[in-house]
RNA sequence: GCCGAGGUGGCAGAAUGGUUAAUGCGACGGACUGCAGAUCCGUUUCCUGGGGGUUCGAUUCCCUCCCUCGGCUCCA
């Protein structure tokens, strides 16, 4: 198991980790309450923890990689409501939609995605312990949690319960006995989804789900938490609070992490204000290595700005720059021998040797994946002069060459795949043997027209040398 | 107001108590080409929000001010 440091929110410091079970590493993440089509910033989050549990697992630990589904919360009540449509069918329509997108964003790492509603009986148990422990009172059918009973209440997001109450926004609910407390399990209302407890027919609060899923499945203790920066108050401080609460144990989490928000244009892109931009369209438009790529070339801490028309043709074309070489080595990997005509030079061959170690190193200093690809673009320089001799190499000097390639692969999820299969092959190759031959009498005005149909049609068409060559798009032309 | 993260070149975005502050995009020049594209080579020395302080040396550490973003019970 490779050493690594990551920072922690809660203690506001960058921490090497130590797992509770070594090489075990339990990790859950707050997904999605899947009630509309996800944006590029829901996007965000799973390739960032995708990233981590990708590199964890790289480094020998044993990852169980949780990430939850809300799918009986407020807004797919509403939604549903509003469509005139069962909230649990709905919200399962957009988690399957949710599902595909991360299929193919190459988001594979996630073990489970439990659902609210298939932890019904861990939830009541929770909420049950917390009332048998003074935690929490019933109120009108509801539950809710005293927070003037768990001091520590505040500390991961820094905030003080008596700076919470002037807050414009706490629910003014006389149920309640103070305003900062939550609701853990919700009165029915007539003609919603409710199911049956001690306190009568009523549904999971907000942050309940989380914390019954992953004290039964992770245990009263667990490795990494993780979830978007917004969420750290007060769901995630609510979390807290219930589970140490019901357990006993503390603390729940050993190292939180939190990842920035996908601002657009400067401003955090949420439903809410409307700013989105669909997931969907845009792995339509860029493909999911783009998109990748955009994601991971900034810290997963720091706020990342999209700004439309422009952050993902510039990630496009510098994703193509890191993406040529890796692809060209390996296709002549595949038709190499054991031996080639020309060898590396040592230097090249220690550094493309000594750099797989640095990535490692690099992520394991809180997942610097921007100047992981630094050292990718870096080793494409170092590389360039070979690109024109890969078929004069041996299989074992390609190999070094592709390691660093292939460990992007691994970790970032990218370059991968080949390109996409085509049948537009023979059409291509008539159109390109007539401008070939309108080439050849010297009627350059036909052969352009040619190449610009087939530039349209989204082949490239380059001349190379007495040979000319062209490629399919790997995905639709955006 | 409180809590947190930030302010780096034309743009995006790293890093560091110390020779020329990464990398990419863009731009420019060259090779190649009928022209282009792609590719390769090279150039882009005058870029660390303002003001103090610590230090032989600060972009980095400390104080302060200004500004931006996020959270303050809908949120990835």
């Amino acid at each position: 198991m490779r050493p690594f440091e990551v920072y922690d929110t809660l203690s506001r410091s960058t921490r090497r980790f130590q797992p509770i079970t070594p090489p075990k590493v339990g990790m859950f993440v707050c997904g999605l309450t899947p009630y509309d089509d996800a944006h590029i910033g829901h996007g965000r989050f799973a390739v960032v923890f995708d990233m981590v549990a990708r590199a964890l697992r790289r480094w020998g630990y044993r990852v169980f990689y949780v990430q939850n589904v809300t799918n009986v919360e407020d807004k797919v009540i509403r939604r549903g409501a509003e469509l005139g449509v069962d909230p649990l069918k709905l919200s399962d329509r957009y988690f399957r939609a949710w599902r595909d997108a991360m299929d193919r964003l190459g988001v594979l790492s996630v073990n489970y995605y439990p659902h609210a509603t298939d932890y019904l009986p861990e939830i009541l148990e929770q909420v049950r312990t917390l009332v048998d422990r003074g935690r929490a009172y019933a109120s009108e059918g509801s539950v809710y949690y005293s927070v003037a009973g768990f001091p520590a209440y505040g500390e991961l997001s820094g905030q003080r319960t008596e700076a919470l109450r002037p807050g414009a926004r706490l629910e003014l609910d006389a149920s309640k006995r103070a305003p900062e407390d939550f609701v853990l399990w919700k009165a029915a209302t007539p003609g919603e989804p409710s199911w049956e407890s001690p306190w009568g027919p009523g549904r999971p609060g907000w942050h309940i789900e989380d914390t019954a899923i992953t004290v039964r499945l992770l245990g009263a203790r667990y490795d990494i938490h993780g979830g978007g920066v917004d969420l750290k108050f007060p769901h995630h401080e609510a979390e807290i609070a219930q589970a140490e609460g019901a357990t006993g144990q503390s603390p729940l989490v050993n190292y939180w992490m939190h990842n920035g928000m996908l601002t657009l244009h400067g401003e955090k892109m949420a439903k809410s204000v409307g700013n989105v931009v669909g997931l969907a369209e845009t792995l339509d438009a860029f493909g999911p290595e783009v998109l990748r790529f955009f994601y991971l070339n900034a810290h997963y801490r720091s706020p990342l700005d999209f700004v439309a028309g422009k952050s993902l043709e510039e990630a496009r074309e510098a994703f193509a720059t890191l993406a040529k070489p890796a692809e060209a080595i390996r296709v002549a990997f595949g038709r190499a021998g054991e031996t080639g005509t020309a060898a590396l030079p040592d230097g090249l061959r220690r550094e493309g040797e000594a750099l797989v170690e640095r990535l490692d190193a690099t992520l394991a200093e809180d997942f610097r994946t921007r100047e992981a690809i630094a050292l990718l673009f870096s080793w494409g320089r170092s590389v360039g002069p070979w690109l024109e001799r890969l078929d004069e190499l041996g299989s074992a000097d390609l190999a070094i060459l592709a390691a660093p390639y292939d460990w992007a692969t691994e970790v970032l999820g990218f370059p991968s795949g080949p390109p996409a299969a085509t049948d537009v092959g023979p059409v291509v190759e008539a159109a390109l043997a007539a401008r070939a031959r309108a080439r050849a009498r010297g009627d350059f005005a036909e052969a352009d027209r040619i190449r610009e149909d087939l530039t349209a049609a989204g082949v490239a068409v380059e001349d190379r040398g007495g040979s000319t060559r062209w490629s399919a798009p790997r995905r639709p032309p955006s």
